[in-house]
RNA sequence: GCCCGCAUCGUCUAGCGGUCAGGACACCACCCUUUCAAGGUGGUAACCGGGGUUCGACUCCCCGUGCGGGUACCA
């Protein structure tokens, strides 16, 4: 299977272009085959400078690598549309001698007007095809330096095409537009050069999204007209979002990158956009890249639209999180852990591991105990259920406990004091909450006592002290 | 307006004529527990409506409704 990603450098992308380019990926990948990256970069108006870098960085990280395309080249390239244009304006020569093109000089004030009145008779607006019948004066006004495009001649009939996901799907050509393929700048519309490229790199697959089945039978019957065998579609349904519109740039939908940014891993993203959309079939649902591809199928991908659920994201994302190895976190964690050794991290690990959604939390998790614990004046202290005199009471004996037992066995520390506690009536959930605001600087967080292990006894007493002088003022 | 697609818990989904309609996220409760998490157990929660077809419809067909998309010299 050849499959291929064919976005527009018009702005980053978002969850939902990036999902259909994780099934082409993963439809290639899975069957053996090729996956293609091609740039489309057609209209020169809509073009944003920097965004096939932008494209690149985000499939990389992703680990979506393509066999051919930018960069790495390949047996049918260029893989950039604007350097292709000979190629467009050769085979429109073609079409055009074959009869199924022919060449329009009416103006967009023209058209416009046609349009408004169809519309106003309920009509289908569609071009009326004036100037297919004097193809002798658009010649003569071409020839004086009249700008002009070239439509597509549709045939009457029907099309029809067994889509992967949909099914049959079929259209009356009636319905469907003479649509323009080469414009006035020369360069070619979507239509024309997306038939001609996926023809030349032999793509056998077309994945792309929902939004492309009204002019799937444009390029069927162009297909046709140029004597080519047509690959199988495979339009793939949209994600939404909250909203339940269409994710866009312009509705907020975030760029994929930010996602690392925010501390996802590329995987757990890669997972969740696969589960819109895609099930296994089995109630496993957390899988990595290289498991997705053991077990991907398009003939799972379901065909209705599905809405983007962030707290999904953020269990996956914690799952994979659980699911790495000690040494492949200690790596990770030097980029959100800046400045630490990695004897360090490896330390912190267990502490974190379990507590993360997203990397980023490590930081927040980690900084009480490698720099200060800034008190949290949100919190409440003494905390509930525990008065003052206790929590001075439990504050000393913790301090007597370190400096005289020292640190060593945190295990035989904790059953002291839960005894010390136990003897003057307060739960031991109750009363070590005190430990924890005095250490972490607030309620909740990493074990104390590990934390008091992990920063010394020398400056667990110094926190336990200042908490102690905070319940005496 | 015209054309096309879609329709199961709040969300993602399983289901492919006969199921107590299953799972996951979220939510609630309990257990575990030094906090918070994690983990465990249990719970609340769905077949858009109406007609058919059939002994039997979530499953098939038709209509309606709703949502999405297309209707450009944008992709």
């Amino acid at each position: 299977m050849r499959t291929r990603f064919a976005p527009s450098p018009t702005g980053p992308l978002h969850f939902g272009s990036v999902r259909t380019a994780l099934f082409a990926w993963l439809a290639a990948r899975s069957t053996g085959g090729q996956f293609i990256l091609r740039i489309e970069d057609t209209d020169q108006g809509r073009y944003l400078e920097d965004t096939e870098a932008l494209i690149m960085e985000t499939l990389l990280w992703l680990g979506l690598s393509w066999d051919e395309g930018p960069e790495v080249g390949g047996p049918h390239g260029p893989y950039i549309q604007s350097m292709r244009t000979d190629l467009y304006r050769e085979h429109a020569g073609l079409l055009e001698a074959r009869g199924a093109a022919y060449w329009c000089t009416c103006t967009p004030e023209r058209l416009a007007e046609m349009r408004e009145q169809q519309r106003a008779a309920r009509m289908p607006t569609r071009y009326d095809r004036r100037c297919l019948s004097r193809q002798d004066d658009v010649r003569k006004e071409r020839a004086a330096g009249a700008p002009a495009v070239l439509r597509q001649l549709m045939p009457p009939g029907r099309t029809a095409w067994d889509d992967v996901i949909h099914g049959e799907i079929s259209f009356d050509n009636a319905d469907i537009d003479d649509q323009v393929l080469l414009k006035s700048d020369g360069f070619p519309t979507y239509h024309l050069a997306v038939v001609i490229d996926d023809h030349l790199m032999q793509v056998s697959h077309v994945i792309r999204s929902d939004e492309w089945i009204p002019s799937t039978p444009k390029h069927l019957t162009l297909y046709s007209a140029l004597d080519w065998t047509p690959p199988r579609f495979a339009h793939v349904p949209p994600v939404l979002g909250e909203d339940r519109q269409k994710l866009s740039k312009r509705h907020g939908a975030r760029n994929v990158l930010e996602y690392g940014e925010l501390g996802y891993l590329a995987t757990a993203v890669d997972n969740a956009m696969a589960l819109l959309g895609w099930s296994s079939g089995t109630e496993d649902e957390v899988f990595t890249l290289a498991q997705l591809v053991e077990r991907f199928s398009l003939a799972r991908v379901h065909d209705s639209a599905a809405v983007f659920d962030q707290k999904r994201l953020d269990s996956l994302n914690g799952q994979h999180i659980r699911r790495l190895s000690t040494e492949e976190l200690v790596e990770l964690l030097e980029f959100w852990l800046p400045g630490t050794s990695k004897e360090t991290r490896r330390k912190l690990v267990p502490l974190l591991q379990e507590r993360m959604v997203v990397m980023r939390d490590a930081g927040t998790l980690a900084s009480p105990l490698l720099g200060d614990a800034p008190w949290d004046d949100d919190v409440v202290f003494p905390p509930r259920k525990v008065d003052a005199a206790t929590a001075i009471a439990l504050l000393d004996a913790t301090c007597a406990e370190v400096s005289g037992a020292g640190l060593e066995d945190i295990t035989a520390l904790r059953e002291r004091l839960t005894a010390f506690l136990d003897a003057r009536g307060v739960k031991a959930r109750d009363g070590f909450r005190v430990l924890y605001i005095a250490v972490l600087g607030r309620a909740q967080g990493v074990p104390v006592f590990d934390a008091m292990a992990f920063i010394g006894a020398e400056k667990s007493m110094q926190r336990l002290r200042a908490a102690r002088a905070r319940l005496e003022l």
